[in-house]
DNA sequence: GACTTTGGTCAGATTCTCTGACTACTTTGG
DNA sequence: CCAAAGTAGTCAGAGAATCTGACCAAAGTC
């Protein structure tokens, strides 16, 4: 590692990334959300409100299709999701969200906003706003489904 | 998911985070590297210059010890670290990178300057520094280690 | 010197992930 | 319309990564 004042970008961005998650992950276990492992989550995060297809989830969370269809039989049987016949396509099948996700997700949200606060609070609303900024500015180049 | 223009700031954090891995990682595979896996560079990136412990590792890496000393044991039958004694505490041992990690380490580096130089152009200079610096004092409130 | 803490290992189980092979449905180009 | 090619998903089996619990040896504390 280079000087405390030097350490690459890439590290700077993960470690907001890894204290935050951690948060969440606190927070969800502590309200009964014990069982959602990470790797569950990974896929999880990535459902959509009309339901996302296995392969798209596999895709966004770069983990072959098997993976995720293992990853979503878990949610499955833990009652986060349900598996719902894709209208547009017989072969296909649409992950969709169930009550209990929509509770998680309520709470990580909240979680998500009280982190958010707290860095406000610590960078001041100009820097918190440049960073928000500067973030979905780079988007348009990392994010491949931007 | 909400609006686009909306994500939370942890998957803004970790889109760039994964874009640069993602990159870092393929050119390593490129350059004789594929033997590395994602588990093992988490660990491999923690091993300070002067040789670090194994608990330490663990620590940092958010992996318990039995785990680091797993990955750590195929890091060092690659090729990529040394244990050698601590010698203020006969307990004991100190990871050390050998030249094969440092050699690794300089690709890894470079794939790092390159992208940051593109994520430079992307969002000007200002903003590129503005980003850098938020993202440093946030390490403040998220960085156990800082 | 007994007690507690700390650094690390061993053993075994579980979870996560992958590759390869396969079925069923859809799309496309005559 | 049909054959070929592509896409959605599953099954089977293997390998990688991770954990818990039990343990030993050296350090630190009273």
């Amino acid at each position: 590692m280079a000087a405390e004042s030097e350490l690459n970008t890439g590290v700077l961005l993960f470690l907001p990334y890894r204290a935050l998650e951690n948060r969440i992950f606190a927070v969800l276990a502590e309200s009964g959300h014990e069982d959602v492992t990470p790797a569950q989550a990974r896929v999880l995060q990535r459902v959509g409100p009309d339901g996302t297809r296995l392969t798209e989830l596999a895709e966004q969370a770069q983990i072959t299709k098997q993976t995720a269809g293992f990853l979503v039989d878990q949610l499955e049987k833990a009652g986060y999701v349900r598996r719902e016949p894709d209208p547009s396509d017989r072969r296909a099948r649409l992950v969709c969200l169930a009550e209990k996700a929509l509770a998680a997700k309520e709470i990580a949200d909240g979680v998500v906003a009280e982190v958010e606060k707290e860095w406000e609070e610590h960078l001041g609303r100009r820097r918190m706003k440049q960073l928000r900024e500067a973030l979905t500015a780079l988007r348009e180049i990392t994010d491949p489904w931007a």
